[in-house]
RNA sequence: AGGGCUGUCGCCAAGCGGUAAGGCACCAGACUUUGACUCUGGCAUUUCGUAGGUUCAAAUCCUGCCAGCCCUGCCA
């Protein structure tokens, strides 16, 4: 990454910025932040905003970032999950080394920390059922009322707490809560639960507990056991913080973790939230975590997206505490930027017309030498077969062409590209009227590279040499949902994915990694699908159309 | 007896009392063997959610109002 451009997160996120030098004054490098993530599904380009804030700021300081999997939580975590996050933050460009922590490898530090709350008359254990903590609890407008438990004894706490431990209750039966304050309008301080009892098996401790940890209590702890300087965590969590810091100061942690929040954002025309996308895998609505069309890593990646684009997006699309919404042509955009000057640019017809050239020699290939990338000349160029018949795109073809049309029509002329100026004589169609076939000549003399300057052309124009070119499929995604003013915010799209199954591209392709990428010229930036494709039936996802000034009537 | 946060161009976003950066999108033009790229120009001064106030001076400070988001899981 070049380094004058990764400063860039440093012209917004000032609130944080100001955080961290007020804090750490000379020393910005001793910060350490952390990604926290519950490992309960896959990271998606939300998420990667909290990756990357977190990651990137202690990258510009020169600190250290933590993966923590926050896993707190058994019901709902999987190895599956931790895996794919592992792979996604790495696969975005951060290092993760040693820094790899699990919430579950502190639950008997944690244990100790609540027996010490315990011990300081700060903390209970409360019998109420999860309908009377919710009643006692109070509501948005309305005050609490203490529990009946909540003057326990310290001796009779902990070794109800021990017992909670050693199983000897059911789940839902006993809670241990902080004792802090049932009136507070802060909901989160009105004596918060910190441990249920879940008689489960949890995918890294095993079954060694019984009794787990909630966040509010947890996420804390966590932060002080690795020395986090700044917990760098989403908006929602801002109600949070004086529960946060009054954990921090119950139990005097000698390095105090500060929590700052910055906003989420949101994507127009795309849901994000994990629900929404569990849904879909496990409806079979899309392929997988993975599909294309979702906006999770493993999806973005598989469409095609490189790390750099996404790192790009997330830098120039800043930090601040306004919630935001997105547009996606704004990804887009950093999308083909990076692509621009890396991909090669080659041709594959979509939709084919067959042309036939009928002044061209029968039988008779000229391999014409094209330039890989016309703006990056250290890519080369390669030998593209040009023969009497080829496909061009039906989009390229009008009969009644408006003026306005620089593309094939008869009796016009344009540029292949690469090959000769092309004039179409004759539409051949079939019974039911359907153009089948353009009756084509060219003329020798402008043959490309060879300084022809007689006259000019105004179009240029794709095509594939009907016997050498290789068929493939090419997929172009749009939207899962667009946005509306429905109570649910959105509707589907029923048309998200089209499968070009009768697409034709340069022989060139028979040779592409899965981690190459194309630029096919007038049509956008394509990958091979890493899933579908192999050789021999070749699978092509569109990652971004090419912008269009060109505007039909 | 509700609390917290946020409002600067269509979308992001700088701005921290001295007279509205930048990017995306869009529009116009130039160039072009991709209607791409690139380049040039345009794009918030009856203006910073709104109404008042303080000040020589306000997007920046104060007050009221309005709008949006979050909070009543033994989820994170």
């Amino acid at each position: 990454m070049s380094e004058e451009k990764s400063f860039s997160m440093s012209e917004t996120a000032n609130f944080i910025h100001e955080c961290i030098k007020n804090d750490l004054g000379e020393n910005t490098q001793n910060i350490v932040t952390r990604f926290p993530p519950e490992p309960n599904g896959y990271l998606h380009i939300g998420s990667a905003k909290a990756v990357y804030t977190n990651f990137r700021m202690a990258e510009i300081y020169g600190g250290k970032c933590n993966l923590r999997f926050d896993d707190t939580n058994p019901m709902r975590e999987d190895v599956e999950y931790v895996n794919s996050i592992k792979n996604d933050i790495e696969w975005l460009g951060f290092k993760l080394g040693d820094r790899i922590f699990y919430a579950s490898d502190y639950f008997d530090k944690m244990y100790n920390c609540a027996v010490k709350l315990i011990e300081k008359g700060k903390a209970f254990v409360c019998d109420l059922t999860a309908e009377q903590i919710k009643e006692y609890r109070g509501t948005l407008s309305t005050p609490g009322k203490e529990s009946p438990f909540r003057n326990r004894t310290i001796e009779e706490n902990l070794r109800l707490f021990s017992a909670m431990k050693n199983g000897e209750f059911k789940d839902g039966e006993k809670t241990l809560r902080a004792k802090i304050d049932m009136f507070r309008p802060n909901i989160n301080m009105r004596d918060p639960i910190i441990y249920r009892i879940a008689h489960v098996t949890h995918h890294n401790s095993g079954d060694k507990w019984c009794i787990y940890p909630m966040y509010d209590y947890a996420h804390p702890l966590e932060d002080a056991f690795e020395g986090i300087t700044h917990s760098l965590c989403s908006i929602e969590f801002e109600d949070h913080r004086p529960l946060y810091d009054w954990f921090i100061n119950e139990l005097d942690f000698e390095v105090k973790p500060r929590q700052i929040e910055f906003a989420k954002f949101y994507i127009k025309n795309t849901v994000m939230g994990k629900r929404y996308l569990r849904q879909l895998v496990e409806n079979n609505e899309v392929d997988g975590w993975d599909d294309p069309r979702m906006v999770t890593l493993a999806g973005l990646r598989r469409r095609g997206y490189t790390p750099e684009a996404l790192r790009n997006f997330l830098e120039q699309t800043g930090v601040s505490k306004a919630m935001s919404v997105v547009d996606y042509s704004y990804l887009e955009h950093f999308a083909r930027e990076d692509l621009k000057t890396k991909s090669k640019v080659i041709m594959a017809v979509l939709d084919p017309i067959k042309v036939v050239i009928t002044n061209y020699p029968e039988g008779k290939v000229e391999m014409l030498e094209i330039e890989n990338n016309q703006e990056n000349e250290a890519m080369g160029t390669r030998l593209v077969p040009f023969s009497k018949e080829l496909y061009v795109e039906r989009d390229d073809f009008m009969e009644d062409a408006p003026s306005k049309f620089f593309r094939l029509s008869v009796g016009k002329e344009v540029r292949f590209k690469g090959a000769y100026f092309i004039t179409c004589n004759e539409v051949v169609k079939d019974k039911s009227g359907n153009i089948i076939q353009l009756n084509c000549t060219y003329d020798e003399e402008t043959r490309s590279g060879s300084g022809f300057n007689g006259r000019k052309v105004k179009g240029t124009i794709h095509w594939v040499s009907a016997q050498h070119a290789v068929k493939i499929e090419a997929r172009l995604f749009d939207f899962l949902v667009f946005s509306d003013d429905s109570e649910q915010g959105y509707h589907k799209n029923p048309s998200s994915i089209v499968k070009m199954q009768n697409a034709y591209a340069e022989p060139c392709v028979n040779e592409a990694n899965y981690d190459d990428r194309f630029q096919f010229i007038r049509n956008g930036y394509f990958c091979l699908d890493s899933r579908d494709s192999r050789p021999g039936a070749l699978v092509f996802n569109r990652i971004v159309p090419l912008k269009s000034s060109y505007k039909p009537e």
